[in-house]
DNA sequence: TCATTTTAAATTGATTACAATTGAATTTAA
DNA sequence: TTAAATTCAATTGTAATCAATTTAAAATGA
């Protein structure tokens, strides 16, 4: 049985099946956004931009822990691809906002299949268990944020 | 209460929180690998040599779940860094076996308090929660792994 | 044998990720 | 008000990740 201990073996600490299951599923995403012409990191920035449009740069980041440094050139590639736009805010000059292009917006309705298409790949998980996953995966983010 | 479902929103998938976790749990030992020059990746080689010397790159990659394409570049600056030697094979020459310097073996040692140091920031944990995480994310890459 | 296939590592190119710094705008405080 | 501190995005540099391709060696089969 496994067991969450204080040693230096692969198989003995949490952070590795955490590093290896994030990369898997980011790679099980990779098929179905590659034919909406996004990577996985885009997409999330995408899915933030669909809640909310004309979000700051600086908002996004908070949202998905990410920043400037990876998202400036991020963002630059989805205007180059037409999803977005990259207004400098004339209330504060600080601020770049991104505001969605009808391309950008309609890529949402494309996108709407890919969260059940992933849940397929899990088919032999029970959703409760999903939700258990999840909900702990949560939690230890919210530890690590606080440090 | 969160629930797995199959919409557009961050909230709402598990791929997030898990791809998240990942990325601050690695900001995590960034701290303490930094006092022995190693990135966590490059910890992860480490202490896969640590197991057992001498592995080809082939070995180590399929424990890793990393290619060539990542492992190469990796190798040589491990190498550059003289904690592993890369040695092409007699018997076959398309391996290449990496194997400790005296240096990459002392390494060991003072690595050997980083768990540890990585519990403590998540010491508000009960063990029991933690190993059932840990089994939970092991099934995942299971799952993921057969796709 | 010798052509074909497979395997292993390396390489190339694109994208992230993130520390550290820069430059500019805004806010705070003296 | 003005100097200092803070905030925001961009930039620079290093490292990782991965797809796709290349090169060489080894294994397979006709």
């Amino acid at each position: 049985m496994s067991q969450v201990q204080a040693t230096l073996h692969l198989e003995d600490q949490l952070c590795f099946p955490l590093y290896a299951a994030s990369r898997m599923i980011i790679q099980a995403y990779r098929e179905p956004l590659e034919a909406l012409g996004l990577t996985y990191p885009q997409y999330l920035v995408m899915m933030t931009l669909w809640e909310k449009d004309g979000q700051a740069v600086n908002e996004i980041g908070k949202k998905l822990f990410l920043d400037s440094g990876t998202l400036t050139p991020l963002l630059k590639r989805l205007e180059a691809s037409s999803l977005i736009k990259r207004i400098r805010s004339e209330a504060d000059e600080r601020r770049v906002e991104i505001e969605l292009t009808f391309q950008g917006k309609s890529l949402k309705s494309k996108a709407a299949g890919i969260p059940a298409m992933i849940l397929e790949t899990l088919n032999s998980w029970e959703s409760q268990e999903l939700n258990s996953l999840k909900f702990e995966l949560e939690k230890l983010v919210a530890t690590l944020n606080q440090t």
